[in-house]
DNA sequence: TCGTTTCGCTACACACGCGTAGCGTAGACT
DNA sequence: AGTCTACGCTACGCGTGTGTAGCGAAACGA
């Protein structure tokens, strides 16, 4: 179990560079310097791999919790926009949308990922309506469309 | 120049099916019933066939015209949920953005094919400006990463 | 210290896709 | 009729990745 950290960071700096198809585990082997006879004895396949290479790497957002929900949704969705362009989400995320569209174990991990990620933005929302900051009908889901929506769309569409 | 029609309908239907990585010029043979060796004729490789096939699918879409702003969106915003659920592009655009991501030649091909759906729409929020249905100093391009993000969030990250 | 686990290395058979060469044939055009 | 182009087919050599077996060495834990 050594090995263990060093083909799982090997294997997302590969999966960010050249895309989860390209991966092998031969390169992984190559890059991380850990035999690839090592890596079969841990994992069962190159899906298994990546998948728990991507599982170990995105986090939770912190919650915010400054009172107020203009000031929480400006820090969430500023880190938000700092991720998409910085962090090892940046070029994870399309890579894990186009697996999630075919392989039904990426979809699976895609929605588990995406609702924790959500769960602090949706609670943020839901204070907010609780202290009346948005119309008490609200749909804390839609909100959250609304206001990440155009945060992606800009970073992977428009430019 | 008779298999070219067939070659690219079997490429667009690999690439919505497996992804590119794994739209071999082997497949596209044996799907479209063209031999080898003749798509090797009119293409270099396989990101060429793969280009090429993208860029004869995706159109612009039609302007609306209703003379409001808001019939006039409503009626784009539909059509692109529409399209991103039934269309070729549901399949293709995750495909296309994240060799974007990578690739050189397909992020341009993304660029180009992104700023002509999007000058129907761009043109429509500036009439709408023009018509004093926004402020003046709206900037169209802000807008319409407004009302098309949460469409592309919804599709591809939450539910 | 001694045993157990983890790892590295070589070697291998196998499958797949690439890209090309060479030859033959059907259809279109004149 | 004859010519020319597009196409099909077989057969390669080559590279690369898969997944396993077998053996030895190093690191760990009690």
């Amino acid at each position: 179990m050594r090995s263990r950290a060093a083909v799982l960071a090997a294997t997302l700096d590969l999966v960010a560079e050249r895309g989860i198809a390209a991966t092998t585990i031969e390169s992984v082997a190559e890059r991380s310097g850990v035999a690839k006879t090592t890596i079969y004895r841990q994992w069962a396949d190159q899906p298994a791999l990546i998948l728990d290479a991507i599982a170990t790497t995105l986090h939770e957002p912190p919650d915010p919790s400054t009172g107020n929900l203009r000031d929480d949704l400006v820090q969430l969705l500023v880190g938000l926009a700092r991720a998409l362009h910085d962090g090892p989400a940046a070029a994870l995320m399309p890579a894990l949308i186009e697996a999630a569209e075919r392989d039904p174990a990426f979809a699976a991990l895609h929605r588990r990922e995406a609702s924790e990620r959500h769960r602090v933005v949706l609670a943020v929302i839901a204070r907010g309506v609780g202290r009346g900051e948005l119309p008490p009908e609200t749909d804390p889901a839609e909100v959250l469309d609304l206001v990440t929506g155009p945060l992606f769309y800009r970073r992977w569409v428009s430019a």
